[in-house]
RNA sequence: GGACGGGUGGCAGAGUGGUCGAAUGCACCGGUCUUGAAAACCGGCGUGCCGCAAGGUACCGGGGGUUCGAAUCCCUCCCCGUCCGCCA
């Protein structure tokens, strides 16, 4: 959400920034509803206060047809009021829908535009260089050794799921403990979350359950839903909370189960581990006041960065443009790693992403901080980031550490929780 | 799943139809005292919205109802505690 004051101050720059995301949204609308609505608002508090003047009168009444005269004097401006409330209530939903589409607003430095608008950063330290021997796709690797079974996956639970068999599981669990060592070093609380959250909680992080697309399970007969991400749970934690400004910056990060519908998806480029319906992350996730959440941003992207270049994995880093943001974000920066064996020779792939969602987020978690002997409260800014999305990373890792031999190099930083240094070697 | 008891300000905890946005204690902020600190004492101290302000309005887990008037009564949902049942 964004403040209404702010709205109401700078209607066209809301405008604009709608327009540069791609999301229609009447701002003009929206201002003549809110400026008309806090009118009726204003009329509602009056009727609300001699109706209050009324009956406390009451109870000093001194005699039986006083105080029913005076009943008679209350019940008629309650009714005025509800009147009002009515129309009130008809402008504030139509505000109100409005609101609600409109998207954060947007660094100014993020490219403005489509999708094909994105702007590369920066590389990582490991160059894209080709593999010199025919390169195998993860499915393909993944069968040779034995690592997978879609064909299982979807006899239980359709397609889009699998069974992690083998070295791949000892794969997830070492890029788990790679990524939550590494941030716990960095002073990040580490959290298993829960893998489904109330309806409210979606809404309040920015996700719409139960609707046409949606990328969201939903539970029957419960107002639970499946996780799309840690982000979800992590961001829920502290809704409605108030926080003391010491305390920030507060950095958690998540291990949880993400479920996707994938609604809508069908027929793009999906072989595999690349999209499915159920995968494990580690999210990282901060809390903090707005002067610090550009440099938390920054730092975020450094650790991604950090943990692919320790897979020793070629990535590049995208700045996403305006178009291609979600309703939260102010700003993200996504991590596409190399993926040898995705299309003809070779694609990019996105394997992470961090967004800066500043006090959108907030608004409607209701997340607030205090500052020590100051009255009043503010929105904190809340950041999210993938530290490892486990299925994309186990396609980065078994298709540019596959060998001439056919065999696949565990990275070295995960050696230790693999128990080998190379996956199909025969012994 | 069943029975009972609860959900009130940052925390603890009173309040069962009007004078209650709400006692009291702790915490916190300011002051007096002190060489300094502690203690003691005095004062202040919830959040949102409207307003330059005075002030007004809304909020006692969420939603709905009764009433001129609800923290208080009724319905419903959620959550917490205790005991019982079941269970990895």
């Amino acid at each position: 959400m964004l403040d209404k004051k702010f709205i109401i101050a700078n209607a066209d720059l809301v405008q604009q920034n709608c327009e540069h995301r791609g999301v229609k949204s009447d701002v003009g609308r929206y201002v003549s509803l809110e400026t008309e609505s806090r009118q009726i608002q204003q009329e509602i508090e009056e009727l609300s206060r001699q109706a209050n003047a009324v009956s406390k009168s009451i109870g000093k009444a001194k005699d039986d047809a006083e105080r029913e005269q005076r009943k008679e004097e209350g019940r008629q401006l309650r009714e005025q009021k509800d009147a009002r409330q009515t129309e009130f209530d008809r402008l504030a939903a139509e505000a109100g829908a409005i609101y609600r589409s409109m998207p954060n607003m947007t660094h100014p430095e993020a490219p403005i535009g489509e999708e094909a608008h994105s702007r590369e950063l920066r590389r990582g330290e490991h160059e894209v260089r080709p593999l010199g021997f025919p390169v195998l796709d993860h499915v393909e690797l993944a069968a040779q050794h034995d690592l997978i079974d879609f064909e299982a996956g979807a006899r239980i639970a359709g397609a889009g799921f699998y069974f992690l068999k083998n070295e791949a599981v000892l794969l997830e669990l070492a890029l788990q403990q790679y990524a939550i060592q590494l941030l716990v070093g960095e002073g990040f609380v580490p959290t298993i979350t829960p893998d489904l959250a109330r309806t409210e909680i979606l809404h309040g992080v920015g996700f719409i359950p139960r609707g046409p697309e949606t990328q969201i399970y939903s539970i029957e007969n419960f107002d639970l839903n499946l996780v799309a991400t840690a982000e979800i749970t992590l961001g829920g934690m502290y809704a409605d909370q108030v926080l003391d400004a010491e305390q920030l910056p507060l950095k958690m990060c998540g291990i949880s189960h993400c479920f996707r519908t994938e609604a809508g998806a069908a027929g793009r480029a999906s072989r595999g581990l690349y999209r499915v319906h159920q995968f494990t992350k580690v999210e990282m996730f901060a809390f903090t006041a707005p002067e610090q959440s550009e440099d938390m941003h920054n730092y975020f992207c450094d650790l991604e960065c950090q943990i692919f270049d320790g897979l020793g994995i070629p990535y590049r880093v995208i700045d996403t443009a305006t178009g291609d943001l979600g309703g939260p974000a102010y700003r993200k920066f996504d991590l596409e790693a190399w993926m040898p064996g995705r299309g003809e020779s070779g694609e990019f792939g996105e394997v992470t992403s961090a967004s800066n969602c500043t006090d959108y987020q907030a608004r409607r978690l209701n997340i607030r901080y205090k500052n020590k002997g100051e009255k009043g409260t503010h929105f904190a800014h809340t950041l999210n980031g993938t530290a490892v999305a486990i299925s994309r990373a186990i396609i980065a890792i078994l298709e540019n550490c596959q060998q001439p031999d056919g065999t696949i190099l565990v990275p070295e930083v995960l050696q230790q929780w693999v128990g080998k240094d190379r996956i199909g070697a025969t012994e």
